[in-house]
DNA sequence: TCAAAAGTGTTGCATCTACACCCATGG
DNA sequence: CCATGGGTGTAGATGCAACACTTTTGA
C-alpha cells in the first residue's frame, strides 16, 4: 500500500539589517530536556490541501510570514530521510506515526526585510535568521540537502521576478548588485552592472535618495511590479 | 491526518522512424465495456521506495523501458486532480481507495529510438507513440497539464545531458540540430550550429560515416557519456 | 546526370569586459 | 578634512548573426 505522509519544507531567504543574505531557520525542542535543533520551516500537509496552499499555511503558522512568492523546486522522497537517529526523539514527541515515511516537497521563498521584523513574541523564540555561510550542519532530517538544492535552483533560475522579492520596495543599485553577487557567487563590475540594469525596463529610478548615510547618498530604485 | 497516495507519472519523449518528436502514451481500459483512455505511464509508489526508483520500476512495468535518464520536474498536488467525473470509472476498477487523493511527482524521460521498438507483444497493445501535436485533450487526470509542464521544463532546461538521451549512440550533426530545432521551436543556421558544437568538448567526431544514403554521407558523432 | 543532404569561412555588428577618478555626505 | 560608498565613459576584445557554394553519394 502506498499511503505516505506528505509535508512541505520551505527555504526562506531574506536580507537582514546588516545587509547579509540570510536563511530563516526555526528552533525545535527535540526532547524533554529542552535540547534544540534547527530546521527549515515545514510541516505535514492537511488533507485536501493543495501543495502551495499548504506551504503558505505552514509558513504563516510557523513564521507569521504572509503573501510570499513561493516556488516549488523539488520533491524529496528518500524513504530513509526521516530515519536518522538524531531525528527520532523529535518525531516521537510530535508525530502520531513517527516511524512512517515522509515525502516532502521543497518550496523556495524570498522575503523582503521590511516584511518581516523579528519581534520579542513567542515566535521570536522559535525562529532565527542565520547567515548563509553559518548554517549548522546537523539540521533536522535532510534539511541541509534541501537548502543546497533550493539555492542551486535559485542560482540557475535567477531573474528579476525572483530577486524583486528579496529587496525592499525602494532599494539602491548597490543592494541589487550585492544580491546578484551573493547568488551568483562572483564579483561584478559596478559600471557594467549598472549599464545592464539601465536596460531593464521594469527597474525605475525614483527621485528619492538614501538619508543618513556617511557618504554620498544613493538614488533609490524600484521595480514596476505590475510589469514583472 | 495527512496520509496521502503518492504516485509518479512520466513524460517520455522519443524519436520515431519518421523523425518526429513523439510522446509515449499508454492505453487504459476504463470500464467493463472495454472503453479506453490515454494516459502517460505512471502508478502508485511502493512503500519504502525512493521516488526515482519508483519511476524506474513503474516505467519498466508499463513499457519495458529500462536504463533511462529520468529527471524529476514537478510535483502535482491539487486535491481534486483525480476527482474529474471522467476518471472515476477507472479508479473504481483498479484502485483500492478510489476516492482518496493522489499527489503525483512528474518525471521527464527521453529515449533513443534504438532502445525501444514497439513489438506485437502484449505491451504493444498498451502503449503507443503519439505525435506531440496530436495528443488527445482528454488524457486521464491532469496528464495534459503534466505533459505541458514537462515540455516547458525541457525547453527551458535544454542541455546536452538531456539531449544525449534522445539520440542513438552515433548520430549526425543534422540529427542533433534537428532535435534542437524541434525543442527550441526555431530554425538554426547550419554553419553557426556546427561552430558551436565544435566547442562542446563532450561531443566527438568518429571516423565512421553514414551508409546507404542517397547523398553525401555524414560523419557520425558521439557523446562522451562519462563526461556529461 | 540529377536530387539530396553534407560540409565549410568571412565580415559586419552588437555585446561584453576591463579599467580609474571625482562626488556628496556624516562624523 | 577624512572616510565611505556613489556615480560615471571608453576602447579593445569577443561573440553572434547572416550569408552561398562545392562535395559526395544512390538512384
Amino acid at each position: 500500500m502506498s499511503l505516505i505522509n506528505l509535508s512541505v519544507d520551505c527555504v526562506i531567504l531574506g536580507f537582514d539589517d546588516d545587509q547579509k543574505l540570510k536563511i530563516l531557520l526555526i528552533k525545535k525542542v527535540i526532547n524533554k530536556k529542552g535540547d534544540i535543533q534547527y530546521a527549515i520551516p515545514g510541516d505535514l500537509l492537511d488533507n485536501d490541501e493543495d501543495l502551495l496552499s499548504g506551504a503558505k499555511r505552514i509558513l504563516k503558522n510557523l513564521t507569521s510570514l504572509n503573501n510570499l512568492y513561493l516556488k516549488q523546486f523539488k520533491a524529496f522522497g528518500d524513504p530513509f530521510r526521516t530515519k536518522d537517529v538524531k531525528d527520532q526523539s523529535w518525531l516521537n514527541m510530535y508525530r502520531k506515526n513517527p516511524k512512517e515515511r515522509v515525502v516532502t516537497v521543497g518550496y523556495l521563498s524570498l522575503v523582503k526585510m521590511e516584511d518581516y521584523v523579528p519581534q520579542a513574541s513567542s515566535f521570536a523564540l522559535d525562529a532565527e535568521w542565520i547567515d548563509l555561510d553559518k548554517i549548522p550542519e546537523d539540521l533536522a532530517f535532510d534539511h541541509n540537502e534541501i537548502i543546497s538544492s533550493g539555492l542551486r535552483y535559485l542560482r540557475t533560475q535567477l531573474d528579476h521576478k525572483i530577486i524583486s522579492n528579496l529587496l525592499p520596495s525602494k532599494f539602491t543599485l548597490s543592494q541589487l548588485q550585492y544580491i546578484y553577487e551573493i547568488l551568483l557567487d562572483e564579483k561584478l563590475d559596478k559600471r557594467n552592472f549598472r549599464k545592464n540594469i539601465s536596460k531593464i525596463s521594469v527597474i525605475k529610478k525614483t527621485k528619492e535618495k538614501q538619508e543618513g548615510v556617511a557618504h554620498k547618498p544613493a538614488y533609490l530604485y524600484t521595480y514596476e511590479k505590475e510589469k514583472l
